[in-house]
DNA sequence: ATGAAAGCGCTAACAC
DNA sequence: GTGTTAGCGCTTTCAT
């Protein structure tokens, strides 16, 4: 409480207050053994009285080990990517590490920022969902003995460091098989955009369910791109006004399915009916309130009524799984993966090499699984 | 590269290997003025060859500021705090800001923990979704400098600080009078956890609303506590089966809600054939895989199908937005708060303070939009 | 334009 | 048990 000085106390002040040497100050703080228990009480009462707080930034110029991790995943914001930071962070606190957060946005210039602006603080080590696939700038980071796991998705060409993911192809062949188990052969496919590592897997991953059923691949029912409205929308139009157009739909991510869902509402016109109110509208309270919306309830049979020509009874499997899935109309069959095991997995495995442990890079792959829940089970038309 | 002393290059290393002294590397690694252009290309030329970087924990022992901020929030894997989040990082980063990450889970030992960790390393500012109420321990580092803004929630009695909260009373009162208007006098009120802030407020512009339309407060109809699926389920379970059961129910926040019309889809037998996988069930693959759901679609009318003795025809008014509201039949009507306006307000009030504006703690509160989506607006039976 | 010396707050290594 | 000294890697101040 009391200062005279500019700032905060030190360990100095704190010695001087309490009559010893600063290195007392320094057993009592860290509580090291072998300091008599009257002085030490002496040193604790002019803590309190300072409101000393040891500078945790001093220590550790002084040990060398931060006790601090950098965590860069594309977004924050994104379920998937949330869930896996909760991981990494009740692992990081678990061994007494703080965790700095960054989200890259999928800008591999601004993934390198912060990745550098980490080991500028000298994080003790880092867990990355790489936006970029030129990671070069890490090569010295890693040498100098920062430690990196990526997760998600793999390390550009060259670097060879532990990483954590999970099985896109596996996912993606199963997830299809299972549409095609259920009568489906025309299935177009949603992607991510294709620059995207876990994209590209899950594309392959489709191809390798149509193989395995003697189905040809057909360029024309796979689109990708950003998973923003206006793109997924017109992709799906285009799919639908094929000559031959899919009877079921996969898509690649949490995203796209949820936008791809939002894109079939609009396109049907008796599900159109049903979201008047689009997200993120400004709407006045008590303007459009009672009106435009009620009543429409009971009004759409849910299922099976999409006009053909605009949104079919389209099947539908997504890759992840997201929340309200199980709750929609139908319910939404997915290609699950666990972004928490994920984050987990990775966090462990950077805090494992943090305490010692050696031998070469790890490539961990996650086993995904399937859960039908109607949308995936719906038979094609006829 | 070539390192003979153990560990990184400092910018000693790199003086000696251009052959200047210490003082002209700095110049030249932090870009000051009048450093010769052939010397400095010999200092950047040693940067490169050593791999030189920074160590900003050093330079931040010597200038006092650290240029990081800490963000104390309940759980990142919430989509309403992972929205604050991003927003937090993003205003951080265009200050110049790195920012600490840490989940409370609504534990205040968990948060105090986390700020005076976060204040040992000397962060220059907080951003805190309070946990606790008491936040007596935070004194002492307001009082050596280290700034902070509550958001979301105010902090405890006795400790004056910025605070950035939206409106609570206004958003509830004006969701229920919502339903009023439509007709229903017997709402029921789910809320969070009664010691949580936002609870409690919301609670309060229920009873508001009630008040204005001379409408008589039943204790019975309000069911508080933590949005686990167990517990809502049987408040609602208790609410359904009341005498003079409600025709409407307001739910106090997100999770709630969701949970809420997990707990309805259960209890309706009709609409439970539909969600036959629930989440976190694990499933193996090819096992139950075609099975139990598929044809299920269009076997329910999605609305005004409820069993009235388990979970009848009920309009719903949720606290807080959600993604898929719009996509749920009937969509869910709901009060919606901008998490990321709100994680960017508190941001950037933290950093005007961090850049010397004065003043007595200020107080925003930020409005609530009603989104009307056709939950809300069902009429009662008969 | 360049450099020498001091010191930020702490811990490690060694006295006493 | 306690204290002294050095120095982590950098910036600041003051010389040259």
């Amino acid at each position: 409480m009391a200062e005279t000085r500019r700032g905060r106390p030190t360990m100095n002040d704190v010695a001087a207050e309490a009559g010893v040497a600063l290195k007392t100050v320094s057993r009592v703080v860290n509580e090291e053994p072998g300091v008599n228990s009257a002085t030490a009480e002496r040193v604790r009462r002019a803590i309190e009285h300072l409101g000393y707080r040891r500078n945790d930034g001093a220590r550790v110029l002084r040990r060398g080990r931060t006790a601090s991790i950098g965590l860069v995943i594309e977004d924050v914001a994104d379920p998937f990517y949330s869930g896996l930071s909760r991981a990494v962070e009740d692992v990081a606190l678990h061994n007494g590490s703080l965790v700095f957060t960054g989200s890259s946005g999928e800008d591999p210039l601004r993934e390198r920022e912060l990745v550098l602006a980490f080991c500028a603080r000298r994080v003790d080590g880092l867990v990355i969902v790489p936006a970029g696939s030129d990671h070069g700038y890490l090569a010295p980071e890693l040498t100098a003995g920062i430690q990196a796991v990526f997760v998600d998705r793999p390390a550009g060409a060259g670097l060879n460091v532990d990483t954590v993911i999970c099985d896109n192809v596996g996912g993606a062949r199963s997830g299809v098989a299972h549409l095609i188990a259920h009568g489906h052969r025309r299935i177009g496919f949603l992607g991510d955009d294709a620059t995207i590592f876990t994209a590209k897997e899950r594309l392959r991953g489709y191809r390798q369910a149509l193989t395995a059923a003697s189905i040809p691949y057909d360029p024309s029912l796979v689109a990708m791109g950003t998973p923003d409205q206006p793109r997924v929308t017109a992709d799906i139009t285009r799919l639908l006004t094929l000559d031959d157009p899919p009877t079921a739909l996969f898509t690649g991510n949490g995203q796209t399915t949820v936008t791809t869902l939002r894109a079939l509402t609009t396109l049907d016109p008796r599900r159109a009916t049903k979201a008047t109110t689009p997200r993120d509208t400004n709407t006045t309270p008590g303007t459009r309130d009672s009106s435009t919306t009620s009543g429409t309830r009971g009004t759409n049979t849910a299922g099976g009524t999409r006009d053909a020509s605009a949104a079919p009874n389209l099947a539908i499997v997504g890759f992840d799984d997201f929340e309200l899935a199980d709750l929609l109309t139908p319910a939404i069959t997915v290609v699950a993966q666990d972004p928490i095991n994920l984050g987990r997995t990775a966090a462990e495995l950077l805090f494992r090499r943090l305490t010692g442990s050696a031998g070469p890079a790890e490539r961990i792959q996650l086993p995904t699984r399937i859960i039908p829940r109607g949308s995936g089970e719906l038979p094609p038309p006829r």
